[in-house]
DNA sequence: AATTCTTTGACTAATATTGACTATTATTAT
DNA sequence: ATAATAATAGTCAATATTAGTCAAAGAATT
């Protein structure tokens, strides 16, 4: 949805070709020279868009004639996507991460787009976020809320 | 009426584009530009007349390419069960109130039951008891853990 | 007078971009 | 074979580019 600057252009390329082929072989400094970006810019956009929460595997090789591969896993099934998904949280989550695992939820067929919905609402930061240490009501009236409020609108 | 300040203008600006599209996508300091404000008024705007009981969501992303995007979204004739519910809880919900809420959500047809679920698993006791002022993405981590447990089995 | 709403700006946070330096692999020269 | 060199990709920190927060000052309303 977000492409206005340069790594979502570049993101949204390699994946316009992952939608035709279960993998994509390129080189570092070609890509970086068609968007006009230094080398390292693509190993920016694959950190931060080709995770393997996203469910992409990234494999390269320098030297010679080196690359750099994405290739679009197919997780096996539905528990075991829960699972690895539980694994990679630990105790901590980001915003951006917490999205991801919503996309990849959705991508699996394992929740509906109102489901996606219902569960950034849970998760929003204006929900969770307290700066007081003040109690677990306090912090479940926030999520009930923000839950409420999506619930009002469709889609 | 002696209104017409400039957060009016800006708001009026802003819903002129929205009655012609779906969604609006800015970059904040180009409108603080053309109303010749400081970039934190489109925030002051924004939170004060686009939030979601009038029926607009707010997107945004910062860095090179950032934006603010507003889309208004379609309430459902339902708002007032919600409205009413939003208003009796406050800034405080006890655990037993919140399966009230939820009862009558499913009640009233306005969740199903893998909702109810999801639901629940995100307000869950074990998910949002914290002793410690800890941050954010644990919270977050512990509410997301819930809900990906919730949905590894059916019903 | 008091209260609420608006305006402003300093500070913070998130994300993107760049480039110097490093690491690995392949190729070539000895 | 071994060493030197070339051809790649990786890392990391500095810088740039956005948006967000918050509180104080000012303006409008009650």
């Amino acid at each position: 949805m977000a492409d206005e600057n340069i790594s979502d252009l570049i993101e949204r390329y390699l994946k316009e070709i992952l939608a035709q082929n279960e993998q994509v072989k390129i080189r570092r400094s070609e890509i970086a020279g068609l968007f006009d970006v230094v080398p390292s810019q693509i190993n920016y956009v694959i950190n931060t868009r080709f995770t393997i929460q996203n469910g992409y595997i990234v494999e390269s090789k320098r030297g010679g004639g080196g690359y750099i591969r994405i290739e679009k896993v197919h997780l096996l099934d539905d528990i075991d996507v829960l699972n690895s998904l539980i694994d990679a949280i630990g105790n901590k989550l980001s915003k951006r991460d917490s999205e991801t695992i919503v996309q990849t939820l959705y991508n699996n067929e394992l929740i509906n787009r109102r489901e996606v919905s219902i569960i950034l609402a849970a998760i929003d930061k204006d929900a969770i976020d307290l700066n007081s240490s003040d109690l677990t009501d306090i912090l479940r009236a926030n999520i009930m809320v923000s839950i409420l409020n999506r619930l009002r609108y469709e889609r």
